[in-house]
Formats: structure tokens, sequence, C-alpha cells
DNA sequence: TGTACATCAGTGAACGCGCGTTCACTGATGTAC
DNA sequence: TGTACATCAGTGAACGCGCGTTCACTGATGTAC
């Protein structure tokens, strides 16, 4: 039956916030939306009340999942400096907890493989995210600015990949030499100590 | 009708070759086994003659896809010296080409994000294709063997994320722009002279 | 403020479709004599 | 070397299943008076 306005947006977050989850877990193809709307309490029949398709969703729950992050991250850096949260991103980043957790995690290392095969919705809301994070973490590092995003989008880029990695390979041990190696390389590139 | 011994191996060829390919342009879940029996020329109904399971033919696809770099590289560091072949690696990695034609590139960069959800089967053959490339890269490098493979796996993942983050942006410019700074940032690592 | 009614969020069954997989069948291959 | 026959790679229809999506229905919500 019928809900209340305020139940209806509530629904619409919890739909998008599963979904966010989920899609780093299991990738876009790996989404189905009759999964996503049981995990948030609700039967499959009620999605197109508040999705036009299971893209729209995708691309709705592609900004959510940078929101979440970058809505953290802007926090981090208001309570301990730019260069100090960004030391800790990177940190946290390479961690086997983001390896073991990606719900969470970088939506890049999750599906950002899916999303080039995706149509110009998803590519876009992911684009924009991809963007607002090297422009974050471009903040956290010194010099001129057009060197700091290089700086930012090569630090981005071996976060990114040391995570792909680590996470295909599947032995643990290749894993943690991956995650090691990530982890130096990175304090080395911004000038960051890392434990 | 049965075929000879011959043209049965050739069709097992061709299954896998073709499946390598689909693998990367569509990622795992993405790849269906009547398209790739259909891009074999062959009819879905034998499939089951040839594998045991998809899984199966997505083991044997991973090796088949990992096995063609690796053997071209080695043939090219063969003919070139291992530093030069690496030094020709980098640079056609990281160039819009590969970013447009996943069919034949970068198996990490292409599917990897899909094997970490991938069972033992799958994920073995992937981890084992990791290693043969890392080995390889170490091998076009200068220094201790330690330091050699663990540049190796930096630089590995450098290109990983970059193609990646490369491919999922979307926006050209910004492709381009982390395609540019990669191939700078992978120079430095390796000590490499790249155009 | 109270009432009558139109709206519409959510339900659950159903749709067509493509998936991985199975199977009876065909007829060329390969082998036993 | 020639023949009779068992094997089995490939075909195409069919299987159950889960997918994204649609729809008739329900009944609480929200609104017009």
């Amino acid at each position: 039956m019928r809900v209340s306005k305020e139940t209806m947006e509530r629904h619409h977050r919890d739909i998008v916030s599963t979904a966010a989850a989920m899609l780093r877990e299991r990738g876009v193809q790996g989404l189905s939306v009759a999964d996503v709307m049981q995990a948030a309490g609700l039967t499959h029949g009620g999605f197109y009340r508040h999705f036009a398709s299971k893209d729209a969703l995708v691309a709705e729950a592609t900004r959510a999942a940078f929101s979440q992050i970058l809505d953290r991250l802007e926090k981090s850096a208001a309570r301990k400096g730019a260069a100090k949260a960004l030391e800790e991103y990177v940190s946290v980043y390479l961690t086997p907890e983001h390896l073991e957790r990606p719900a969470r995690g970088c939506p890049i290392a999750a599906f950002g493989a899916d999303v080039a095969r995706e149509g110009a919705e998803v590519r876009g809301a992911f684009c924009s995210g991809v963007d607002r994070l090297v422009d974050w973490i471009a903040a956290g590092l010194t010099g001129p600015e057009t060197e700091r995003t290089e700086t930012a989008i090569e630090l981005l880029s071996l976060m990114v990949g040391a995570m792909v990695t680590a996470r295909s390979a599947g032995d643990p041990a290749l894993s943690k030499k991956i995650l090691a190696r990530a982890r130096r390389g990175s304090a080395r590139l911004a000038g960051l100590s890392i434990d």
C-alpha cells in the first residue's frame, strides 16, 4: 500500500545505498534488481516507482558511492588538514581490510573496468566521481596546481592498480607483497610518511 | 557429425582464443557460451565436448590470454634484450590503442576485478599469469633480484591502475592525461626512456 | 476540523528473454578384423 | 588393403532458472471541499 512521502524517500535512500555496496561487491553485471530490493527490505515490484531502469539505479548508486567516500574525505581534511587526511587515505586504502571488503571501498578498483562497458549515464556519473577524487587528492599535495593534479593522477593510478592486481591474484602472499610495495611507492611519490 | 582429431583440436583452439578475446571485451559475467561458440563458427550444443563448464573455459581462456602476451614478450626480449623489450612493452601499454582495444590487451586491466569474484580454478590460472608477468617485467630491470621484483610490482600496478581509471573515466581528455602521466611515472620508476 | 475521494508506493504474479546446461540424433572418423 | 562397425564431435531443440521489466491490485496517504 501507499507509504508516506518520508517513508518513500527513506526507501529510496535505502535502495541506493544498498546498491552502492552490492555494486562494489558484485560488479555492474552481477547487480540484480531483485537482490537489491530484497536487501533493502522491499519487493522487486516497486522498483520502477523509484527508477526508470537498472541503468538509472547503477548511475545513482555510482554517484552515491563516490559521494559517501568524498564526504568522509572532506570531513577528514577539514578536521586534520588536507595533507594529513591524504596520508591517512592512502594508508587505509592499501590494507588487507580494503582488499577484503570492497563494499565500502574504492569504486574504481571495484567496478571501474565494468564501467568502461556501460552507457553514457553510468560513465558520466563515474567520470565526475573520478574527477572529484583526483581534485581531493591533489589538494593534499604540495607544489603548483598542474603538478599536484598530475601527481594525484599517478598516485591514484598506483593505488587502483595495486588493489585490482592484489585482489585478482588471489594468492595472499602475492597480495601482501603488492600492497606493501604500493605503500612504499605511494609514500615516495607523494612525499608521505606512511608507517 | 564427427570431425577428425585435427579438426577437433583446431576447433578447441578457436574456441579458446575467441573466448580469450571476448573475455577481455566483456568481462567474465559478460562472456556467453553461445556467443563464443557462434564467433568460433560452431553451434553451442557442442561446447560440452570441449569443456566441463563455462568456468573451465574461462580458466583456459585466461591461461591463453596470458600466454599470448608472455609469448610475444619473451620473443621480443630474446630479439631486443630484456631492457629494451620492457621499455617497448610499457610504451605500448600506455596508449589510446590499448585503451580502446582491450580484446588483445592486458587481462588484469580488462577483467582482473571480475576474477576476484570467481572460483579457485579461474583465480589460480589468473594468479599464475600475474606471477609470470611480474617475473618478465623484473627481468627487464636492473639491480638485485628482490628490488627488481618490487619495482616490477609497482610498475605493473601503476600501468594497470592507469588503464582501468582511464577506461572508466570515459572522458577522452581525462583519459589522455592519465595515460600521459602514467608514461612519465613509469619512465621515472623503471629508469626507462619512453618518448 | 471532518469527510469523501483521488493518488500512488508497494505487492506479488506474470511477461519474454537469454543464460548455462542436457540430450536424442546424425554421420564422418577411426578401428578391429 | 578392404570392410564392417563402434565411437563420438557437432547439431539443434529443449530444460530450468534468473534476469529486467510490466501490470492489476491494495489500501494508506494526501488533498479538495
